[in-house]
DNA sequence: GTGCCTCGAGTTCA
DNA sequence: CTCGAGGCAC
């Protein structure tokens, strides 16, 4: 069967060889990881890789849920293996005032175009962590953490020792992801600490790490025996709908044998989730576990759909937030750090508190202003109190994560002077320039400087970028002070010039040096955007590397454009400012990149290194509208403009708001006007709205 | 010119 | 996670 071509084989065929495939290539996989002894070249496991996705390309109903394709990487030895969740799980957007939430309510309303009221569920949002689990034909199959949302670790021999994940579920739909929160009790956390001290071992220091260490645990029989729970309130993929409302469906989940939050309640307006907020507020001492706020969510799931996603978070739906912990302590110091771009980031040094059960010993300043008590636009923050050394302060967690200073206490300022901001680099010396208009002062010394030169190779192999496995930013440092690598080139030339020694460092041995320089061989060819991205080009992240890449697709053609393109003129500049997301300022710091003697000299050094992979433009689905510009006009009654535009987008059509001679279709609602004459006048197709649904059903 | 929305860049701790 | 800035629609 493994000789059949991947095009004739039957359906019965492809489900049998996606099994023999999977295991296949699991014990290569293991072979190669955990025993480190390869039992297959390179070549052939890329071959097997091909031959399971081409496969699965064809018959997606086959995917399997331990195919290799969802194998991201592989497991290290140590760790949890990879899952790339079937449907992204989301972030939500925050709100943290009643007008946030009023405004909430009114973006939903007016995105569907809605005058009447609109119905949301309220409900805590649980303090812990968050877990996707699917079953297949009811049987639970794995469970995954959150990870980056895309891709999590696999807990599944874990999750099977939390109370309110059932093993098995009856009356299900044949797919199932159900997601929820795992979380600890108060009791069960306090027992827990005590047993840990009793034990001569480190307490959690709060509920939510007991949970995360928990159910991180790699032998499952520790995480049975600590006391986890779970509370469902959200799906993934489905082969079915669960119901009509988010209400149904958590009752639907509940029926199902999921643990539900108790306090989840229909409110029929922003006034009435405000109060359930209060009344959850008010409970929240006595509930038993912690939570950080209430969360909010349309409750008809078709109105959810028509809502859609914003590029992270869902428009449907929204947290609002209890306030943040705070706590006061001395300012003992103000650091300054230089990033890559040069930015100079103060950070406050502070005496080690505890807020929200995590001790803080460093939180930003973000930038000049921020220290002096004003925004970007001069509007006092801190009612204008500025920040000194020496000065009491208040820290927060914001979003419970990045500490930041909300007040000071000046009646027990004792320092007389402002903060002043450095002019000078503090690691190279080189003046430091604050652009008219800008917040960040920078650096300018470029690659002279040492800590600009050490953050942008720290970002050349930082994950999106080169990613190389086991060349972190720590190891990063260590070449950097040996003088074993000043610019990406060398890194591979590494083993060349230094494979012998560095086998022979402390912490380094034969095999770790091994699989390093074996990571370093592997990325030697590289996707365009990924290298685009890497260069640290200013302005240029990792969407606009995907950008830059779609349009150009090779290398070549890219190199050889920006090399044509003057800045704002010729017609290398007007593509490369004509390309949809890139504006004049990126454009031209692309251009001056590629224009400037010392970063070409470095992408020459490092280009030859490399085999640089082309970038196909996307994929549209083979969809009739990809890659025309679209117009829409006049009162659409079947969906509001704002679903039309998303709609038009995720097809692959530009859509634009007046027309012109680049207008391919302009789809005309009810009192269409002044833009439908101009299309006519102009020859551009013209569709009703029922026409323009017909078309976009349609693929080619 | 104003007001979204998205992206880039910088940041903390376990 | 958050702020600032870039890009684009209105």
């Amino acid at each position: 069967m493994e000789d059949i071509p991947v095009d004739k084989l039957t359906k019965e065929e492809a489900r049998a060889e996606l099994a023999r495939l999977s295991g296949v290539m699991r014990r290569a996989e293991d072979a190669y990881y955990q025993q480190d002894a390869p039992v297959m070249d390179d070549a052939a496991y890329d071959a097997l890789k091909a031959r399971n996705l081409a496969i699965e390309a064809r018959f997606p109903a086959l995917v399997r849920a331990d195919s290799p394709s969802r194998r991201v990487g592989a497991a290290p030895a140590s760790g949890f293996g990879k899952i790339r969740h079937a449907v992204p799980m989301l972030s939500l957007g925050n709100a943290f005032s009643d007008e946030d939430v009023v405004e909430f309510d009114a973006r939903v309303r007016k995105f569907l175009s809605l005058e009447g009221p609109v119905h949301y569920t309220a409900e805590p949002k649980i303090d812990g962590l968050s877990l996707s689990i699917r079953y297949e034909s009811g049987a639970l199959v794995y469970a995954a953490t959150r990870g980056d949302g895309e891709v999590g670790e696999d807990v599944t021999a874990n999750a099977r020792h939390v109370r309110g994940i059932p093993h098995r579920i009856e009356h299900a739909p044949e797919i199932l992801e159900v997601r929820g929160e795992v979380y600890m009790e108060h009791a069960a956390f306090e027992a827990l600490n005590a047993r840990q001290q009793a034990a001569g071992e480190k307490p959690f220091s709060n509920p939510r790490n007991a949970a995360a260490g928990s159910l991180r645990q790699l032998d499952a029989e520790i995480t049975a025996t600590r006391p986890l729970a779970f509370f469902a309130y959200a799906w993934g993929a489905l082969s079915a709908p669960l119901a009509d409302t988010q209400k149904g469906a958590i009752e639907r989940l509940a029926d199902m044998g999921f643990a539900t939050n108790p306090l989840t309640v229909l409110c029929e307006s922003p006034k009435a989730l405000l109060a359930q907020y209060r009344e959850i507020e008010r409970q929240r001492a006595t509930l038993g576990y912690d939570i950080d706020g209430v969360v909010y969510k349309v409750n008809d799931l078709a109105l959810q759909a028509r809502l859609g996603m914003r590029s992270t978070t869902p428009r449907w739906a929204i947290a609002h937030k209890f306030p943040a912990e705070t706590a006061w302590t001395r300012l003992e110091a103000i650091d300054i750090q230089v990033g890559r771009t040069g930015a100079l980031s103060p950070v406050a040094r502070l005496h080690p508190v505890t807020v929200g059960g995590v001790v803080v010993r460093n939180a930003t300043l973000h930038n000049e202003d921020y220290i002096k008590g004003v925004d970007s636009k001069g509007a006092p923050i801190r009612e204008g109190r500025d920040i000194r050394e020496g000065d009491w302060v208040e820290v927060y967690r914001a979003g419970d994560v990045i500490p930041k200073i909300r007040d000071v206490d000046l009646s027990k300022r004792e320092n007389p002077h402002l903060y002043a901001f450095p002019t000078r680099c503090p690691v190279c010396g080189s003046a430091a320039v604050r652009e008219p208009g800008e917040a960040v002062a920078r650096c300018t010394g470029a690659f002279s400087c040492a800590a600009q030169r050490l953050e942008k190779l720290k970002h050349f192999v930082s994950r999106q970028a080169f990613d190389i496995d086991g060349l972190g930013a720590k190891q990063m440092q260590a070449f950097v002070e040996w003088g074993w690598v000043a610019d990406p080139a060398d890194i591979f030339t590494l083993r060349a010039r230094h494979g012998d020694a560095l086998a022979r460092r402390e912490g380094w041995g034969a095999t770790s040096a091994r699989n390093l320089f074996a990571a370093i061989e592997a990325r030697r060819t590289i996707p365009l955007n990924r290298l685009i991205f890497a260069l640290g080009i200013r302005h240029v992240g990792e969407s606009s590397a995907m950008l830059l890449a779609r349009t150009y697709q090779s290398w070549a053609a890219f190199q050889a454009a920006m090399i044509a393109a003057q800045p704002r003129e010729g017609a290398a500049w007007e593509e490369l400012n004509g390309i949809d997301g890139v504006g004049e300022v990126m454009a031209a710091s692309v251009v001056e990149f590629f224009h400037t003697a010392s970063t070409r000299q470095m992408v020459d050094n490092l280009v030859a290194q490399l085999t640089i992979e082309d970038v196909r433009p996307p994929d549209t689905g083979g969809s009739k509208v990809a890659g025309k510009t679209v117009v829409f006009t006049g009162t659409l009654s079947r969906v509001t403009r704002a679903e039309a535009k998303a709609q038009a987008e995720g097809l692959g059509a530009k859509v634009s708001g007046s027309v012109s001679g680049k207008t391919d279709i302009l789809v005309a609602g009810e009192k269409a006007g002044s833009k439908l004459k101009k299309a006519e006048s102009l020859g551009v197709q013209v569709l009703s709205e029922d026409e323009w649904l017909a078309l976009i059903a349609q693929t080619r």
